[in-house]
DNA sequence: CTGAATGACCTTTTT
DNA sequence: GGTCATTCAG
C-alpha cells in the first residue's frame, strides 16, 4: 500500500461489511480496487475465483486483468473474475439457459436485430413511434419488469401501449431463441431472485462483488448485485455521482443513496485527492460542477501546480476550429517533445470528428478514432457472424435472413416474404422451414433450389464445426458461403480486396484464443463487444466522444464544439438533462492532466443550412481566472505566434542540419 | 431479382 | 453533407 493516502489504504482494508468508496474524479480509485483485490487474494479470505470484479465496458475490464497481473506475481490472481455486468448476466444465462427457457446456442439481439423486429412488429409506425416503443420496452426491461407486470403497473396510455409491444416482442425472442442486451441483466436477476437453488449456486461461486462505476448502475443491475452479495452485503461499490453521464440508458445515479438506506451498516468513504490534474484545471472542474445540487459534497483538491490557463477559442466553423486544432497539437508536440499520444480530442457527438479527421490528414498527423467504422459494424464481419448464428440457433430468422443474402443467391424480397408466412404457418423458423419440403414446394423452382442449396451448406458447415477449431471454421464459412468470391468481385482492385479479406482474417483470429470453447460461446462474447473496445492506439492522438473518454487521461485535452445546443445538447435540454450535460463536460474537463483547451464554432453548418451558434452556456460556470480567450489578450496572442514561428524555424534548421 | 438513380431524413451519447 | 431506403429500368 505504499504511496496510499489513509482514505485510500482504508478503503483497501474494509473487506467485511458493505463499502461505498466515493472516489472523485482522478483520485486513484482502479489503483484502490486493484490493491484491495490483490491483498484479498493474497491474504485468502477469499479464493480468487470466488472474487469478482465488474466494470461497464471491456476496456475497463480488460485493464484491470493486466493491471492486476503486473501486481499480483504468479497466477494466484488469474481465477479473479472480471467482466462487465452484461458479460456476467451471459455467463450465468448460458450455465442455467434451460431454466430460463433457453435452448443451448441461443443468439443475442444487438440493436439493430431489436429494431428490425419493431420495424416488423409495428408496420408503418414512423422513426419515433419505433423508438418510443423500443425505449418503453428496454426501460421496463431495466427495471427488471415481465411483460405481465409491465402492462399491471402501466399507469398512463403511453406504458399501456409499451407493455403491449413488450408483450408481443418478448414473444417474439422467445421464438427466436434470443435475448436482447437487456434480458442480460434482466433473466439472471430474475432466476436468481425466484430460485432458491441457483442462488445458492451463484452465491458459492462469487462470494465477494466490487463494482466499479456504480453511479453507472440501473435498477436491475442493482438488484443484481444486491442478489449475489447476500444479506451482509459482501460488497465494494466504487463510483462518482459527478461523473453519472448515462442515465438516458437507463442508470439510476440514485441508486448511491438507495445503498445506504438498504444497508444500514454502510461504510462511507470519500477519496477527494486528485493525482491527475493540473491545480487550473482541477478549479475549473470544481466550479462547473458546483453548479449541480449534490447530496455528497465533494471537494477534490490536489497537490500539483497551477499550470497553464485552459485556453478558449472563438472559431468560425467545424472546418477552422479542426484546422487550429491540430495545428496546435503540431506546435505542442514539437515543443514539448511530446508522443502523439499525449494528446486527446474530445467532442459530444461522432460525427463531430469527420472534420477533425480532415485536419489531422492534412497535417499528417497520425490519429485514431475510437468508435469510427467500428469492426463489428462492418459488412463482411456482420455476415459471417449472422452465419455463425444461423449455424448455432436456427429458430435465429434475424440471422437467417442476412446470411441467406449473403452473398446474394437469388433469393429476394417476394421469396422471403412467402417463405416467412409459410414458416409461420407452420411455427417453423424460416431455416428449419427451408429444411422442409413441402414448404419449397410451395415456391417457384428457382427460389426452392436457391433455399435447398442454402439448407445443404449449412448442413455442410455445422458438420465442419464439429470437427475444427473456431478460427478455421471462421475461414471456412468465408469461402464456403460465397462470401469470399463476393467480396473479390465487388472490389476494383486487389488492394481492396485483400483489405476487407483482411477483415475476415481479424475475426477469425478474434476466434482463435478461446480455450475449448465453440463458435456459439465466442461469437456471443464477441456480440457484447462494442465500438470503443478496440485494441490500444500505439502513439496516436486520440479522437473520441466524451462518453468513451471516460476512465481515461490524456496531457493535454482539446474539447470541440463547445456551442449551445451541441453541448449542453438541444435533446438532452429537451428532457431536462442539462445536469447530466454538465457532468459530461465535467468528465472531459478532468481528462486533462496538464493542459486543457476549449473551443467552439460560431457559424457552424447543420444538414447543408448555415446556422449561427452562441457558445456554450457552462463558460460563463467556468472561472474567468482559470481562462485564457484568445483575441482578447493581443498581448500573449503576439508571444505565442512568435513563439510558434520561432518553433518552426528551429524545426527547419534541424531538418536542413541533418 | 439486381443495380443504378433519386429522394428523404437525420438518435448525441452505448452495454 | 451524406447515408439509407425507395423506385425504376433492365
Amino acid at each position: 500500500m505504499q504511496g496510499m493516502n489513509s482514505p485510500q489504504q482504508e478503503a483497501v482494508r474494509h473487506t467485511e461489511g458493505p463499502l461505498l468508496v466515493l472516489a472523485g474524479a482522478g483520485s486513484g480509485k482502479t489503483r484502490v480496487i486493484i490493491e484491495k483485490i490483490a491483498q484479498m487474494v493474497q491474504k485468502g479470505r477469499y479464493p480468487a475465483h470466488r472474487i469478482a470484479a465488474i466494470t461497464f465496458t471491456n476496456k475497463a475490464a480488460r485493464e484491470m486483468r493486466e493491471r492486476l497481473a503486473k501486481r499480483v506475481r504468479g497466477d494466484a490472481a488469474e481465477g479473479v473474475r472480471i467482466c462487465t455486468f452484461h458479460a456476467l448476466g451471459l455467463n450465468i444465462v448460458q450455465i442455467d439457459h434451460a431454466k430460463l427457457g433457453l435452448k443451448r446456442g441461443f443468439s443475442i439481439f444487438d440493436p439493430d436485430d431489436v429494431m428490425a423486429q419493431f420495424k416488423d412488429l409495428m408496420p408503418g409506425a414512423d422513426k419515433d413511434a419505433l423508438y418510443g416503443a423500443m425505449n418503453l420496452v428496454s426501460k421496463a426491461k431495466n427495471l427488471a419488469l415481465s411483460p405481465e407486470k409491465a402492462a399491471a403497473y402501466a399507469k398512463s396510455t403511453r406504458e399501456k401501449e409499451g407493455a403491449h409491444w413488450y408483450a408481443l416482442y418478448q414473444e417474439r425472442l422467445q421464438a427466436f431463441n434470443a435475448v436482447d442486451f437487456d434480458d442480460l441483466i434482466r433473466l439472471p436477476l430474475n432466476l436468481l431472485e425466484t430460485d432458491d437453488e441457483a442462488r445458492a449456486a451463484w452465491r458459492e461461486r462469487i462470494g465477494y462483488v466490487l463494482v466499479d462505476e456504480y453511479q453507472d448502475t440501473n435498477d436491475a443491475q442493482y438488484r443484481l448485485l444486491k442478489a449475489l452479495a447476500g444479506e451482509q452485503g459482501q460488497f465494494t461499490c466504487v463510483g462518482d455521482d459527478d461523473q453519472s453521464i448515462y442515465a438516458w440508458r437507463g442508470a439510476n445515479p440514485e441508486n448511491i443513496d438507495t445503498l445506504a438506506r438498504d444497508y444500514p451498516s454502510l461504510r462511507v468513504i470519500k477519496l477527494e485527492q486528485n493525482y491527475r490534474c493540473s491545480n487550473r484545471v482541477l478549479r475549473a472542474a470544481n466550479a462547473l460542477i458546483a453548479n449541480n445540487p449534490h447530496t455528497h459534497p465533494k471537494q477534490l483538491w490536489s497537490e500539483a501546480k497551477d499550470g497553464e490557463r485552459i485556453r478558449v477559442w472563438e472559431c468560425n466553423d467545424e472546418a477552422h476550429e479542426a484546422e487550429k486544432v491540430a495545428a496546435e497539437i503540431q506546435f505542442m508536440a514539437t515543443k514539448h517533445g511530446a508522443p502523439w499520444s499525449d494528446f486527446c480530442v474530445l467532442f459530444r457527438g461522432n460525427h463531430q470528428s469527420r472534420a477533425m479527421e480532415k485536419a489531422m490528414q492534412m497535417l499528417r498527423i497520425p490519429y485514431h478514432l475510437s468508435g469510427g467504422t467500428a469492426f463489428l459494424e462492418r459488412q463482411e464481419v456482420k455476415d459471417i457472424l449472422s452465419w455463425v448464428r444461423v449455424m448455432v440457433n436456427p429458430d435465429d430468422d434475424s440471422a437467417f435472413l442476412r446470411a441467406v443474402q449473403a452473398p446474394g443467391r437469388g433469393v429476394g424480397q417476394t421469396t422471403l416474404a412467402k417463405l416467412s408466412e409459410l414458416a409461420r404457418n407452420k411455427h417453423l423458423s424460416m431455416a428449419h422451414a427451408i429444411a422442409s419440403i413441402s414448404v419449397l414446394q410451395q415456391l417457384p423452382t428457382r427460389a426452392s433450389n436457391a433455399l435447398d442449396q442454402f439448407n445443404e451448406t449449412l448442413h455442410q458447415l455445422r458438420q465442419y464445426a464439429t470437427q475444427h477449431p473456431p478460427d478455421q471454421v471462421i475461414r471456412h464459412i468465408a469461402e464456403r458461403s460465397g462470401l469470399l468470391a463476393q467480396i473479390r468481385s465487388e472490389c476494383k482492385n486487389e488492394q481492396l480486396f485483400t483489405l476487407r479479406k483482411n477483415n475476415v482474417e481479424e475475426l477469425a483470429s478474434w476466434f482463435e484464443g478461446g480455450k475449448g470453447q465453440g463458435i456459439a460461446d465466442l461469437a456471443s462474447q464477441l456480440a457484447l463487444f462494442s465500438r470503443n473496445d478496440k485494441d490500444d492506439a500505439g502513439n496516436q492522438v486520440r479522437l473520441m466522444s466524451m462518453h468513451a473518454a471516460k476512465g481515461l487521461e490524456f496531457r493535454f485535452v482539446f474539447i470541440i464544439g463547445m456551442q449551445e445546443g451541441v453541448l449542453p445538447h438541444e435533446a438532452s435540454l429537451e428532457e431536462g438533462r442539462l445536469e447530466e450535460e454538465r457532468r459530461l463536460l465535467y468528465v472531459a474537463i478532468t481528462r486533462a492532466k496538464e493542459q486543457l483547451w476549449m473551443s467552439y464554432a460560431s457559424g457552424g453548418k447543420k444538414w447543408g443550412e448555415r446556422v449561427t451558434r452562441l457558445p456554450s452556456r457552462f463558460f460563463e460556470e467556468l472561472p474567468a481566472a482559470e481562462l485564457h480567450r484568445d483575441g482578447l489578450d493581443p498581448e500573449a496572442d503576439k508571444a505565442r505566434s512568435q513563439e510558434r514561428s520561432e518553433n518552426a524555424l528551429a524545426n527547419i534548421r534541424a531538418m536542413l542540419g541533418r
